[in-house]
DNA sequence: GACGCGGTACTCGGATAACCGATGTCCGAGTGTCGCCGG
DNA sequence: CCGGCGACACTCGGACATCGGTTATCCGAGTACCGCGTC
């Protein structure tokens, strides 16, 4: 079981995104050489947030990705959500129909697949508790002043 | 991000095991008939829980496998980390060094990783909860009779 | 009749292919910007 | 000098290759059983 980069990379984008703050939208090519990241690729990813609503874009000549809503409303489920999907990790193939369980039982979920579930949902629970402003906070002092620094520089 | 399907067999064929509950190893072919799964492939995932020490194999004639312990004793998490592997789902990159993050700031895992890893620890808590034993009190009361007949049915 | 021995069938165990999704790359569509031209 | 217009450069957006990992398969190593021969 692996988790896609492309989490790590949005996320890490998200954090820049809110730490810039700004009017005007970041384009996907200075997000990706921040990271020393493909940038193509990346902006894959970034369609992905944007269709989840976590970003708006906007085409053409100063263009890019803004953050659609504040920090405090953008959860660790949603970004990861957006991006992995929101289907379970475990995919139940029903496999104790072969094993000769009536047709009646099997309207509910079996045990395995409950239990499964269950684990699921805490780990689905944990994430939506955090958000994108309590990642900012746990960040070191330094992190939002450097980041802000960087776009500065990166300033058209 | 996907479980693989081997955890799914693996747990329903630890639940065969444990409702056979006997003191004659249990062939892969026979599990593997049960389920209708490709015998060879099965087998693999039973060598990963042997390996592991949740059950114990026996070669040559009359061998197969049994559970190393009681169902009380073999939780959920035993059997997802013996075929999926321990290592967290999300792996950190530490893109944040390209980023211009100070070596002194990287000893300490980064708050993305950090959220990530606190979400994990809350899904693997959730999975260590659970027991073997537990899975065979929330099944409905027909599986281990029918188990049991099927058992029968297939000794030699 | 009892013991020892060899062959056989069965089962695990690890090494070897095939398929699928994540990763990575490319080019087209759309849009704002800048410079040029005309009034 | 000011306004309109056209070409251009930039950025998103989706379609096309490539690679790693899960899935699937095969053959060898080891062991218990069964039958036969001998004492």
């Amino acid at each position: 079981m692996r988790i896609s980069q492309g989490v790590e990379w949005g996320l890490h984008c998200c954090l820049t995104l809110a730490w810039a703050d700004n009017p005007e939208p970041l384009p996907t090519a200075k997000l990706a050489a921040r990271f020393d990241l493909p940038s193509a690729y990346l902006n894959k990813r970034l369609q992905a947030l944007m269709r989840a609503g976590i970003l708006t874009s906007t085409s053409g000549s100063r263009g890019g990705f803004r953050l659609a809503r504040s920090p405090v409303d953008i959860t660790l489920w949603d970004v990861v959500a957006a991006i992995e999907g929101e289907e379970t990790a475990f995919r139940c193939t029903e496999i104790r129909q072969r094993a000769g369980a009536s047709p009646d039982e099997c309207r509910h979920p079996c045990s395995v697949a409950l239990a499964m579930y269950t684990a699921e949902a805490a780990w689905r629970e944990a994430l939506s508790k955090q958000t994108l402003a309590d990642l900012m906070n746990a960040s070191p002092e330094a992190a939002p002043t450097r980041a802000r620094r960087w776009f500065e520089l990166n300033r058209r």
